[in-house]
DNA sequence: ACTCGTGTTAGCTG
DNA sequence: TCAGCTAACACGAG
């Protein structure tokens, strides 16, 4: 379930094992996670460079090589990477499960995309779900700010002045970067902010309190291993109460996505 | 057996 | 221009 903290996570993996090796090979067959560059064009482009930085914002990874492209790439819903050295040492980083990352994967058919490096090791994006994505010069400047550092007045801007309900307004990458459903619901519930709510209909105090926990959110769960950490998050299912005041828990849909929310703190309207 | 879902986005409709 | 819906991906969980 990559959101923003378990991107963070894989995008350091790139940084500490990957930064520097020389590209030797890249399997980019799987059209489908490539699109739209046909079968060779990526690979095409990398062979022979390095990967010089990994970068971020919210959930999109983009890796500067020493050529004249960028790389692009997204976890999408259960996206690792995995970065192994020639004698089998492996580093990896992304999809996380329960509390605790998964057992390293070596079902080759969910590789869906390749690094090869000279040196006998390489960067693999593991993929059961096919969600994720690999692409040339990425538009980042399309997404919005990034969630963990978005400033308040930008925040206000972005976030705060739109009719839509304030949780589809958290979760549209255009507005902040790196809102993912649970992390979502959880900074809502940590601000007690009905997530139904027109985003420009909040208060002040609320649009800071909102800015605020998300931040805090954001910490935390980098911190401590993942969105899946967030005090609500085991609470989101039927029978559940708020751990905060003991209410029942109330689910709906919001922009499309399954939301919980505390029934008594976060009333629908 | 069957339904739902942690994500994104093109393409469509109102 | 904005907002909401659907399909596409393929698997695991309940």
């Amino acid at each position: 379930m990559p959101e923003l903290p378990e991107v963070e996570s894989a995008r350091a993996v790139i940084e500490r094992s990957a930064l520097g090796r020389r590209i030797d090979d890249v399997d980019d067959t799987d059209s489908w996670v490539c699109r739209p560059h046909p079968p060779g064009e990526i690979r095409a482009a990398l062979l022979g460079r390095r990967l010089v930085a990994a970068h971020r914002r919210g959930k999109s990874m983009w890796i500067e090589t020493s050529g004249d492209h960028v790389l692009g790439i997204h976890l999408g819903m259960r996206g690792r990477i995995l970065v192994t050295e020639r004698h089998g040492g492996v580093d990896e980083g992304g999809d996380y499960v329960g509390t605790r990352p998964q057992r390293t994967p070596v079902k080759a058919e969910w590789d869906r995309f390749t690094l090869h490096f000279a040196d006998g090791g390489a960067l693999r994006l593991f993929d059961k779900r096919r969600l994720g994505r690999v692409r040339l010069d990425p538009d980042i400047e399309a997404l919005g700010p990034d969630a963990g550092e978005v400033r308040l007045a930008d925040f206000r801007k972005l976030v705060g002045a739109s009719r839509t309900p304030v949780k589809a307004r958290l979760l549209d990458q255009h507005a902040v970067a790196g809102v993912g459903n649970l992390l979502a619901d959880e900074v809502l519930w940590q601000a007690a902010i009905a997530p139904e709510r027109p985003a420009d209909e909040l208060d002040a105090a609320e649009v800071a309190r909102l800015h605020r926990e998300l931040r805090t959110a954001i910490r935390h769960a980098i911190k401590r291993g993942g969105v899946h950490t967030g005090e609500v998050i085991a609470h989101r299912k039927a029978g559940e109460h708020c751990p905060r005041c003991g209410a029942p828990m109330r689910r709906t849909e919001v922009g499309g996505r399954t939301t919980w929310a505390c029934s008594v703190e976060q009333p629908a309207g």
